[in-house]
DNA sequence: ATTTAATAGTTGTACATACAACTAATATGT
DNA sequence: ACATATTAGTTGTATGTACAACTATTAAAT
């Protein structure tokens, strides 16, 4: 069995969504090792809305980074070991818990932006504009059906 | 911040095509529940290649899923716990473990066939079947371009 | 032929995810 | 107001993945 016929056979949206991503994880944890950094896509992702909503309560990266709230749990704590973030108990609803960047955290962020730029980029070789519309619009869609069909 | 708000300034590729992910794997599972069965995504994934070509070895197994060796020696152990599948040394080249099918995991691969098919069905709502192969394409070549370019 | 390479698979460790059950705190209903 | 429901977050358990180091076996080099 080589490679082509197999993928001629079997070859579905959830393998290929399942690769892509898979391949798109470890390209950017690779480069960020390339630039002498220590942080994974999930990480990265997850200190995106605490970088640009100081203050962010868990619930709200969750639903911003489209994860759930168990994983961003375990990603804080995560990232609270490595002296990235600190969670802040909030004044008024003590259930809130208010997630905020060290120095430290700020600082990698910006060391990061480059290496998120350079591996887009790796990642769109090839690629026309409309056809990366064509996949947000569809994988939007996809998400959409699963998340609010529940026939 | 509202959802929309959110989606707006930072949706990404990476993001998309990880909630797709999450989400496809997730529907899979309750609806092999709902059939009163008990099987992952990967897992069926996996089932697949072991179906159509009997006694393939776990390489092959590996580059049909487009998954590492790891995750194949890991899945096809939870399957040989489940009585779904059994190891075969290769008589000639004893590195080599061919798998196959038991009569139970036979039964259950055609059991899941329907609700692959209504996953399948549920994750295409409203989409073309244009935009799906350009879909397909793109994911396509982004594993391509992040598994062959190393620059 | 004997050393060296490559290959198939496994194991340890760290991380990410789903689900269910849980704690603690706030909101709602009457 | 007081019982009930909802919300924010955590923990336990099982699964899947990447990377590196490892064993065992076969292939290649000279």
């Amino acid at each position: 069995m080589t490679e082509k016929e197999a993928l001629q056979i079997h070859i579905n949206i959830g393998m290929l969504v399942g690769s892509a991503h898979r391949a798109m994880t470890k390209r950017f944890v690779q480069n960020t090792h390339k630039m002498g950094l220590d942080i994974s896509l999930d990480q990265w992702m997850v200190l995106g809305p605490i970088w640009k909503f100081e203050g962010t309560s868990q619930k709200d990266i969750s639903e911003f980074c489209l994860k759930d709230k168990t994983s961003i749990t375990r990603i804080i704590n995560t990232l609270e070991k490595k002296n990235l973030v600190v969670r802040v108990p909030d004044q008024i609803d003590h259930r809130i818990k208010r997630v905020v960047l060290t120095h430290h955290g700020k600082q990698l962020f910006q060391d990061v932006l480059p290496v998120m730029e350079k591996t887009r980029e790796e990642v769109r070789q090839g690629i026309s504009d409309k056809e990366i519309e064509t996949l947000k619009k569809v994988l939007t869609r996809i998400t959409y059906n699963l998340e609010n069909d529940n026939s």
